[in-house]
DNA sequence: CCAACGATGGTCT
DNA sequence: GACCATCGTTGGC
């Protein structure tokens, strides 16, 4: 089932952690949702939002529940859900799923067989899932991309943020403990 | 196993 | 012109 606007509302740093063990949802992909990043709007010098709004965040200073899709180093797009009040610029980046449905596309995306390789960072996934610019800033609630809820209660840890060159020592990674779909392990 | 590096192009100053 | 919320390959052990 999708969730609604209400989940989308909570807190940046709860979202991040109430996505875990949720399934992002493509036409027949699907992929369960086991590590998260919070990108906050006070204080968060490595948030993309933290020097104002500019063509390529304006997605992030909408409303939340909706996408927030960048392209990086010339090849690869992240995911990211809007989070927050309209006007903060808060967002979830999603950094990696456990591939559940449609694995034979996605290993055909990837150009690999194997499954731990297939959607274990935010440009792996992106790529898997075929996600591009094509799918920023819409909605999760009605479009083609959706977050589907689920009863799993995950354990959760946390730990620094990956990749950043500023803001590096905020502890806003969240991932479920264990997992072998979880880009890298705790640092 | 692992650290180092280059690919590649959009965005912002 | 510098930077970049990455990844695959390479070459060392």
């Amino acid at each position: 089932m999708t969730l609604g606007q209400k989940f989308y509302n909570q807190p940046t740093i709860d979202l991040a952690k109430a996505l875990l063990g949720k399934y992002l949802v493509c036409d027949d992909l699907k992929g369960k949702i086991v590590e998260t990043e919070a990108y906050l709007y006070r204080d968060d010098p490595g948030c993309h939002a933290s020097r104002g709004p500019t063509p390529r965040n304006a997605p992030m200073f909408g409303p939340a529940g909706r996408t927030y899709v960048y392209f990086i180093y010339g090849m690869y797009h992240c995911l990211n859900i809007v989070s927050g009040k309209t006007g903060e610029g808060e967002a979830v980046l999603i950094r990696a799923l456990e591939p559940v449905q449609g694995i034979t596309l996605m290993q055909k995306r990837r150009k690999t067989m194997k499954i731990e390789n297939l959607c274990n960072g935010p440009g792996k996934l992106t790529q898997a899932f075929g996600i591009t610019r094509k799918h920023n800033n819409i909605s999760l609630l009605d479009g083609k991309l959706q977050i589907h809820n689920s009863r799993e209660k995950p354990e959760i840890a946390s730990g620094r943020r990956i990749g950043l060159s500023a803001g590096q020592e905020l502890e806003l990674r969240f991932f479920i403990k264990g997992n072998r779909f979880v880009s890298k392990t705790p640092v």
